[in-house]
DNA sequence: CATTGGCATGTAATCGATTACACATTTCAT
DNA sequence: ATGAAATGTGTAATCGATTACATGCCAATG
C-alpha cells in the first residue's frame, strides 16, 4: 500500500507538500503539483482514511440507523439519502436495529466511535434513554418518522394524512369502518394515525365498535389474521370498509376478503397507507397514501448536510403526502 | 471524548494495560481489570476506530457494492449480508452504482482507502478493468451474481434455471413462446437466460421467432412495452406464452395483457424469475423462480468471514433455486 | 542459593495522515 | 532601497490506539 510518505518520496518534497497538493490548502508550486499529481495518478494512490479521520476527526462517513433493512420505506428512504450523500463523497455506514430499542442506543454509540461525521436515524420510537443518547453523543443528528425532542426530526403528517383517509372514506358513504393499527410504542403509526381516524369518525358521525378494532404487526399475514377476526366477530352487521395503517396489513386484508369471496370494493373498501408498489399492483389496485419517502430521505441527507457546515437548521420539519385514488374504494 | 489516556489515568495504569485489559492480551491483574472495567463502564467509553484501525489495519467494516439500492434483490441480498456479519461485530458500508461500471471500479478503491476488511460485489457485468482492479486492492472479494474469473464467485444457476422454467411451459403446452430478456452487459440475465431458454425451445420442437424477442431493462414499464411491441409485431400468429427475465418485466407484460383483455393464462401465459413480493399478489400470481437472494448473502457473508480468517474457499460456488408454479400458467 | 519462568506493568515506537510554526525566497509598494 | 506581504517548502507535533521490548517481582526448581 503506497502511503503518503511514497509520493513525498518519489516526488522528491516532503510529505506536508503532498498534503497540501493534494488538499488544495496553503501553497504549492504548479510545478510541485504537477509532479505530485503524476506520481499519484500513477500509483493509484489514495490517502488512507483511517489517518486522516484521526487526524481531522471527520471520516466523510454518515451512519444510518434503520428499524428493518427489507422494508419498501427503509429503502426508498436509504436511497434518497444516499442519492445526495454521495454526490457529496459521504459513504453510508448502514445498521440495521431489527426494531430492538437497545440496539438502537448500542448503534447510536458505536457509531460515534467510528467517526461518523453524523447520524440519520429512521425512528420507531421514542423514549428518554435514547434521546439522551442522542445528547450524549453530540453528534449532527437527524430523525425521519417520529418527532424526538430537542432532535432536528422530520416527521410524516401522520395525523392529517389519516384524517383525510378516514373522511375520503365517509364521503364515499362509509360509515361502518374496520380499523387495522399497530402497537402504541410507535407513536406515529400506532397513535397518530388511530386518533385522527377516531376523531373523524367522531365528528362525522362514523360507527366505531371495539371488534373492529384490530392490532397488527406490520405483516401482511397479521393483516389477513385481524381481517378473520373482525369479520368472525362481526356477524351479520359487518363493517363495509376496513383501514389498515399500512399497505402490507391492508394486503393481507384482502387476501383474506378475497379468500371468503368479498368483492373489493362493492363488499368492502379497503385502504392503507405507504404506497408500496404492491399497492399499485394488487387487484384491486389499493388506494393509499404516497408519504414521498425517498424525498424524505433526500431532504435529511440535505440537512444533515447543512448541519455540517455549521448552518442553523429548524428542529421541526413536517413532510407532505398525497391520497392516491385506485379501485379498492 | 474520552480515551484510553484519560481511562489509563483514572486507573492509575499505563494505557498498555488499558488496552490489554480492553482486547484480553497480555497479562492483567484481575485486579487492575476490574479497576478499568468499571471506569470504562461509568464513562461509556469506546475505542476510537479510526486510531485502532490505522494501527492494527483491520475496521470491523465490511464494503458493500450494489448496482441498485432500491430493488427487492438487493435489498434481500444485503439483508442477509447484514444478519450475519452483525453478529460477528462487522458493520456495512454502503455503496451504489447506479449501474455505472466506472462507479463500481472507483468503489472498490475507495472502501479499500477507508480500510475495510473485506468487499462483497453484487456484480451486473464483467470486464478486464474491474478483475484488475478486484486484484490490485487485494482484499477479501466476494462477488455474487456473475461469474469473475479468480474471484471467489457466488453464481445464480442462470441456466438451469432458465431451462427449467421453459422446459415446464413447453410440458404445459406452449411451443408458442415470446421472450423479454435484457442487455448483453450482464452476462448471467442477460446471455445465460436467454442462451437456456433458446437450447431447450429448439430441443423440444418451441417456436422461436425475432420479433417475439424483446430486450428491456428491468423495468416494470419496459416490460410493458416490450409485450405491446411483440404483440404488436405478431398479428393473428401470436405466441402464447411469455418469458420475461424479471418479475417486474414479466409483471409489466400482464399489464398489457390485461389492458388489452387477454385472460391469463387462458389466453396467455406468463412467467418471470425473481419470486419477488410483487409476484405473489399480482393477479393472476405470477409463476416465477426464487433464488433465496436473502441466503445467498448470508452464504457470502459466511464466505468473506472464513477468508477473513485466512482459511481457504473454493472459488465458484452455484446457488440453488426453486420453481414457484402459480396461477399465471 | 542461584536460576528459571510466569506474571504484571510500563516505555516508547508505530500506523499515515494534517497542521502550527519556522524559515527562505520573491514580489511589491513606498 | 527597504520593510512588508506573499509565496513555497520543510520540521516536528499530534490524533488515539496497539505492541515489541524491557523491567521488576515472586514462586518454583534443582
Amino acid at each position: 500500500m503506497t502511503t503518503i510518505n511514497d509520493i513525498a518520496k518519489r516526488a522528491n518534497v516532503s510529505r506536508t507538500t503532498v498534503s497540501r497538493a493534494l488538499n488544495n490548502s496553503g501553497y504549492v508550486s504548479e510545478e510541485a503539483r504537477k509532479r505530485i499529481m503524476k506520481i499519484v495518478e500513477e500509483t493509484g494512490y489514495m490517502p488512507n482514511q483511517s489517518a486522516k479521520s484521526l487526524r481531522t476527526k471527520r471520516s466523510g462517513v454518515i451512519g444510518v440507523i434503520l428499524p428493518r433493512l427489507s422494508t419498501e420505506t427503509s429503502t426508498r428512504v436509504v436511497n434518497g439519502i444516499n442519492e445526495v450523500l454521495a454526490k457529496e463523497g459521504f459513504q453510508i455506514l448502514l445498521t440495521d436495529t431489527e426494531l430492538d430499542k437497545k440496539k438502537e442506543i448500542e448503534y447510536i454509540r458505536l457509531l460515534k466511535s467510528r467517526h461518523v461525521d453524523g447520524i440519520i436515524l429512521l425512528a420507531t420510537n421514542v423514549n428518554d434513554e435514547l434521546i439522551q443518547t442522542i445528547r450524549d453523543v453530540d453528534l449532527p443528528f437527524l430523525a425521519i418518522g417520529q418527532d424526538l425532542p430537542e432532535v432536528t426530526s422530520l416527521v410524516y403528517d401522520d395525523y392529517h394524512a389519516s384524517a383525510d383517509l378516514t373522511n375520503m372514506l365517509i364521503h364515499k358513504g362509509h360509515h361502518k369502518i374496520a380499523f387495522i393499527g399497530v402497537s402504541r410504542d410507535d407513536p406515529s403509526v400506532g397513535i397518530m394515525r388511530e386518533q385522527a381516524f377516531r376523531d373523524v369518525m367522531e365528528r362525522e358521525g362514523g360507527v366505531i365498535k371495539d371488534h373492529w378494532m384490530g392490532t397488527g404487526d406490520f405483516s401482511i399475514d397479521s393483516g389477513y389474521e385481524e381481517m378473520k377476526k373482525i369479520l368472525r366477530a362481526s356477524g351479520k352487521n359487518r363493517p363495509r370498509a376496513v383501514y389498515a395503517v399500512t399497505d402490507r396489513m391492508a394486503i393481507g386484508a384482502m387476501e383474506y376478503l378475497k379468500e371468503q369471496g368479498y368483492r373489493i370494493p362493492e363488499d368492502m373498501a379497503v385502504v392503507g397507507i405507504g404506497a408500496s408498489s404492491l399497492s399499485q399492483y394488487v387487484s384491486p389496485s389499493l388506494t393509499t397514501i404516497d408519504y414521498f419517502n425517498k424525498k424524505a430521505g433526500q431532504q435529511a441527507a440535505e440537512l444533515l448536510l447543512a448541519k455540517l457546515k455549521n448552518e442553523k437548521v429548524e428542529e421541526k420539519f413536517e413532510l407532505t403526502y398525497r391520497l392516491i385514488l385506485r379501485d379498492s374504494v
